[in-house]
DNA sequence: TAGTGGTCTAGACCACGCC
DNA sequence: GCGTGGTCTAGACCACTAC
């Protein structure tokens, strides 16, 4: 039986429907939801359409199923929280930028050789000083792995965005990005490039990305002014079609 | 046609074999994927088989399909990061707490007011010191919604992650959490709970809860050492099926 | 008009949990 | 053995896109 009258599927309404029994408490964590069979005999619709209703509820993480018993509430999931890093900091403020320094590493430091880059491959250091609102908010080191023919320099301008200007830059596809965030000290010479003063607390932002055969493919570090980044999360990102 | 030889669903191989070229770089951003039917017909599986497949990659973030044009590779998705808080901080030490204070809050610091508690409403505020390796790590901040008939004390030692807190402690069922990470330098207070120096910079988590009806029900505030707290977050949850 | 994905059906057999 | 969810079929009609 379709249900034609409503524009939106009927599945969907069937989610939506056990949703707002969840939020609102009545339904509660541990229970279980009716089976499949009585679902579709309540809405008059075949069982594979209430399957797809009861995957719209699983994908939120509100349900969970059990084979041979059924789908529990789940009790709610506010621990996973999403960073959207295109949001961060930035909000819809534009960004500039001012190229410091390019150049071959040779000596790595700790940070990058613990990392697994390849023994003898070559690596490429960049470092910017970021700009919001036309005042120094952040100080941006990223190493990438060298790559013949790559014109670093064009991409380093135009891609602000440390995950994209890697997939531009390398033949192998990035696949996760691992990220610690951390605080410090600025030392005197971060504490004069974002014009403030030596011992200045920051917010550290490091993020290491990898390839589908999990080796590294660049590093970024950022350093950031307290006052003028900070970073946003939430366990309910627009992702979510429910 | 089945295939029984192999444990694993078809549509899940389908998906896998589809990530493998998209990782491998085979599929690039932009690409087009086979069509359901051409899938269809190149696993001998029915169509609505192959969509299960085609879901999988879509809620892994892989592709994205259009009505009426077909399934499209999708650039890579670095820039959502996801921070399980279970993990954070504490990685599989056990954390210890003191309790420092609880109060009944009447003159309501700026950040608690603006957050918009309903005017009248009673606002319990706890205050602890975490604990980890036997040294003080951070402390803690909770504001509630005042519950009557709450044991709040109990609930506050047994449950150390603030969300399942306020579940347990609210009638309203908790839906949202926002966080913001900032950082600042440590109070003279806050250093000697911490035991250590004045003006330490130290990383500052707030949380806010909110119910279905988006109303906040409880905020926290973490002040951390910055030696014995940092964040992780990763692109590539384990939530992930694929 | 032809091709695509979106919704939906009415069955089938299977694997798992429980009694 | 029975009820549950997991997989899969072979169709159908629809809405959207492109030509």
């Amino acid at each position: 039986m379709k249900s034609r009258e409503n524009l939106i599927p009927i599945y969907y309404r069937l989610a939506d429907d056990i949703k707002q029994q969840i939020e609102s408490g009545e339904l509660k964590h541990g229970d279980l939801i009716p089976t499949e069979a009585q679902l579709g005999e309540k809405y008059g619709i075949s069982r594979m359409t209430v399957r797809q209703g009861i995957g719209l509820l699983t994908e939120a993480g509100l349900i969970e199923t059990v084979k041979g018993k059924g789908s529990f509430v789940t009790r709610p999931q506010l621990n996973q929280l999403v960073i959207d890093l295109k949001r961060t900091g930035a909000g819809n403020v534009v960004l500039k930028y001012k190229l410091l320094e390019v150049k071959l590493v040779r000596d790595k430091p700790d940070f990058i050789s613990e990392l697994g880059f390849a023994g003898n491959s070559k690596v490429i250091g960049v470092k910017r000083l970021v700009y919001k609102d036309d005042r120094p908010a952040a100080i941006e080191e990223k190493y990438l792995l060298y790559q013949k023919g790559s014109p670093l320099l064009e991409t380093q301008l135009e891609y602000a965005d440390f995950p994209e200007l890697v997939a531009k830059h390398q033949d192998s596809v990035p696949v996760r990005n691992d990220m610690v965030i951390s605080v410090d000290a600025l030392s005197p010479e971060q504490a004069k490039l974002l014009e403030t003063e030596q011992d200045m607390p920051a917010l550290v932002i490091k993020q290491v990305i990898f390839s589908n055969e999990d080796k590294p493919l660049g590093i970024s570090l950022m350093v950031c002014h307290k006052d003028r980044f900070t970073i946003q999360a939430t366990s309910y990102p627009l992702s979510r079609r429910l």
